[in-house]
DNA sequence: TCCTAAATCTGATTAATATCATATTTTAGG
DNA sequence: CCTAAAATATGATATTAATCAGATTTAGGA
């Protein structure tokens, strides 16, 4: 989420971001970063070029991508979506006992990654309603 | 959670329960669940007591306390209260740019998890709102 | 064309968490 | 007071996730 967020705001179009450059910035170790934006650039999350001048970055189709795409491509479909006492598939109509109190708020979540996308928090960061100290 | 809720829904005044009886019913290895209950009943979650007849149960006091008290034992008061960008602490005066999409509802989550008791989940279970089937 | 800078790929190592095993303490009941 | 049944304590092992290291591929520029 940061390294997204990170390049989210200080991509443009004539500059890339190296690992190298991005790691200590955020505080993620460099090879764990490298990891990361390796796996979210194959499955199109982000974006990259190799060779000199390469580096990661954000294309337009992936600003306009939803968080949920950066959760699942990270954590797998299940992390979010599975019922919270493991007992079932979470499910609203039979629910377990922390449903209510959990898995409605976890869906209600889940319905904001879906819709929220990243552009979406870039420009809250633009305006000046939330902060990204990256 | 699941142990918690298991030892709600079947305490009662001439019956307490063994790990070994527990386990299987609720999908925990044994030994996991041992150290669990261990740690649980030091904190004071739940109640114990050791040698024949002895076993793991719910004291009155018990069945008061709110769920966050089990997450907070077993994970750590970090877990649910620390900033999701961890840049920071969580602070909604001066909220990061994932603060209000995750961070609120977060802490509307706390919230409900401190004024839930164990209690009132095993109520909403028996008066059939939701299930439980351990 | 060749050199170099970058991501990519692959596997190894480390750290954290979950799980196991066993010895010790406590307590009910004979 | 003995014995057996239970939790408790402690440390070891196994599994998973995070981190590291190095060889390979790709692409820009001289
Ligand atoms: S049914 Fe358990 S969290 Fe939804
Ligand atoms: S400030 Fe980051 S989640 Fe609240």
């Amino acid at each position: 989420m940061k390294a997204v967020l990170f390049l989210a705001l200080h991509t443009n179009d004539n500059q890339k971001w190296m690992v190298k450059d991005i790691y200590s910035r955020i505080n993620v170790p460099q090879s764990y970063l490298a990891k990361i934006l390796q796996e979210l650039s194959k499955r199109d999350v982000i974006s990259s070029s190799r060779g000199p001048k390469g580096g990661f970055y954000l294309s337009e189709a992936n600003f306009d991508l939803p968080l949920i795409k950066i959760v699942d491509v990270i954590d797998g479909k299940q992390r979010l979506r599975s019922c919270m006492l493991s007992i079932k598939e979470c499910d609203s109509d039979n629910p377990c006992a922390l449903h209510d109190l959990v898995g409605n708020t976890n869906s209600e979540f889940i319905k904001r990654l879906e819709q929220t996308t990243i552009l979406d928090l870039i420009s809250d960061v633009k305006e000046g309603k939330s902060v990204l100290p990256l």
